[in-house]
RNA sequence: GGUGGGUUCGUAUAACGGCUAGUACUCAAGAUUUUCAUUCUUGCAAUAGGAGUUCGAUUCUCCUACCCACUACCA
């Protein structure tokens, strides 16, 4: 049976770093299998949709190098009907309102469901009261009898309030005395007695909608998945997915399923929110998100991230390969990756170690492809005119010193303009009359590649003169070599530069 | 509160039930360098606690503690 897999967001808002995770371990499991990575659009809740969240998806798993085999944006392009090579299209499950109706009211026939007519009061007084005598109430075989539903009312009564108003769910009956037994692909085998869980809503009248719950069996089982990996947050619905696809008569076809461990926020405990990357200083989401006040939250991509290291990253929260290698493009990770080898733990994001991976991946790149992308970097800063070739001069120069393409600019401006400032702490130390004296007598009496020479051969302090000269081409006196900035800015403008220092200060 | 899941250096993690618990990031020190960075070397630092099984437990079992998730006509 080929493998299936599928990665099911909710459009509510910008898909956060463990989604994309999410989306990144099924389509890792799916590639390594020879199978097919499924992108499907749960937007069941029409309360919370919001605009341009699933186009942030795409997005941001394109920018990730994860394009779908089948679903929205299968190749690439947008799917929205049904054909030889999408047979299972539409994929958003607002498109595919017709199909669900008939899945509920088949479990209600089968006795696995019922009508609930109980108000969203109603239910609040029930909690109210089981809270107040200090119990939790539960919507199951305690209560159900007692409750407003077609279990309690005749079949009349039932027929009428169906046709005659929208304030009606369906639910599902909780088998009493189950024990439900349960695999999962990474946290092995797991038992939940039934009589502790609640009746779930399946369908939603007022929207005329599935919940989330039987939404995603029934699509599930009708797009053929082998295999759910999802968050740890739905470990708790997994005795419910088991059940229903029990009540279906599916149990043999059911997918095998895979709880990821959350992520978790790099300082004290929680999972990973938004609030946090504003706070420490890091993105949360791979892309920029600008919500409709205008709050815009960072993304890895403007922040100067390789995609690449941005997967390679967010790869290693959680998985291991189980040797000690840690550099791996998207293509070795389809070949290591391994689901056994997830961690069932939360891994605690830490921002310093994803510096460390864009670090690695800058320092592989290759002059000429960095070049290009810090071409507009420099038209930032006014530099337009400049030759291909030397700006890849200047990045063979700093690129191992630098964490993003942007750093080049901070490194090696002094390569561009000349220092318009200096930084008074090392003028202070540095240039003093005797040493200036030295080294403009070493810088005029040599050229770039004499000047070390010079300097040892009349005995000069080595660290002091060049400090000087380097603060006049620099402004500071901490950065590249100054034979390096010599090579590329030239002596004369060397010359002119240390002129210009020694005319400011006298 | 209830249900489920989890727990190895600060962080991410490794270790068929068996050497001195390994590696990476961070941090510190040293070497190199004209400075900074790089690079190299070294160092700091962990099996949550308690029982049990065993010749032997990070690993298996139980208890406790702590953390997390879920507990909606949200996903």
């Amino acid at each position: 049976m080929k493998t299936r897999v599928r990665f099911a967001p909710s459009p509510t808002g910008p898909l956060h770093m463990g989604g994309v995770r999410t989306a990144l371990y099924n389509y890792l499991f799916a590639k390594q299998n020879g199978g097919d990575f499924i992108l499907r659009i749960e937007d069941t809740d029409s309360h919370r949709f919001v605009p341009g969240a699933e186009q942030y998806i795409i997005e941001a798993l394109r920018w990730c190098g994860i394009f779908p085999d089948e679903g929205v944006d299968a190749d690439g392009h947008i799917v929205e009907t049904p054909s030889e090579r999408h047979p299972h299209a539409p994929y958003r499950q607002s498109q595919r309102k017709p199909i669900y109706r008939q899945y509920a009211e088949q479990l209600v026939a089968s006795g696995n469901a019922y009508y609930a007519f109980d108000s969203a009061e109603s239910l609040e007084a029930e909690r109210a009261r089981a809270e107040a005598a200090g119990q939790t109430f539960i919507y199951n075989y305690e209560s159900r009898d007692r409750l407003c539903n077609s279990l309690t009312l005749s079949a009349e009564e039932t027929q009428r309030r169906i046709a005659g108003t929208t304030d009606w769910t369906i639910r599902f009956k909780m088998p009493r005395g189950r024990v439900v037994e349960m695999d999962d692909l990474i946290r092995g085998h797991i038992s939940v007695n039934a009589d502790t869980l609640d009746d779930k809503v399946l369908w939603k009248r007022a929207d005329e909608l599935p919940t989330y719950h039987l939404a995603n069996i029934v699509d599930d089982h009708l797009m053929e998945i082998t295999e759910v990996i999802r968050g740890e947050e739905w470990l708790p619905s997994l005795p419910l997915h088991y059940l229903l696809y029990e009540a279906f008569g599916w149990q043999d076809s059911q997918p095998r399923f895979a709880h990821l461990p959350l992520l978790l926020k790099p300082v004290g405990n929680g999972k990973l929110s938004k609030r946090d990357g504003d706070k420490l200083g890091f993105p949360v989401f791979p892309l920029r998100w600008v919500n409709a006040d205008g709050e815009t939250s960072h993304g890895y991509r403007e922040d100067g991230y390789f995609p690449e290291a941005f997967v390679n990253l967010l790869a290693m929260l959680g998985w291991n390969p189980g040797t000690e290698q840690e550099i791996f493009s998207l293509p070795e990770l389809v070949e290591a990756f391994s689901i056994d080898k997830v961690g069932k733990s939360g891994a605690k994001f830490n921002p310093e170690k994803a510096k460390w991976y864009n670090k690695e991946y800058l320092r592989r790149k290759p002059a000429a492809e960095l070049a290009e992308l810090f071409l507009p970097v420099l038209a930032g800063h006014g530099i337009t005119e400049v030759d291909t070739a030397y700006v890849e001069k200047v990045i063979s120069l700093t690129q191992e010193r630098a964490t993003f393409v942007a750093d080049f600019w901070d490194i090696a401006k002094c390569l561009f303009v000349a220092p318009g400032e200096f930084v008074q702490k090392d003028v202070d130390k540095f240039w003093k009359p005797e040493i200036v004296a030295a080294a403009r007598e070493a810088l005029e009496n040599s050229d770039t590649d004499t000047l070390e020479g010079y300097i040892r051969d009349h005995e000069m302090p080595m660290g002091k003169v060049m400090n000087a000269i380097r603060l006049a081409l620099t402004g500071a006196s901490s950065g590249l070599a100054i034979a390096d900035i010599m090579h590329c800015i030239g002596r004369d403008e060397a010359v002119r530069r240390f002129r210009y220092l020694c005319e400011k200060q006298s």
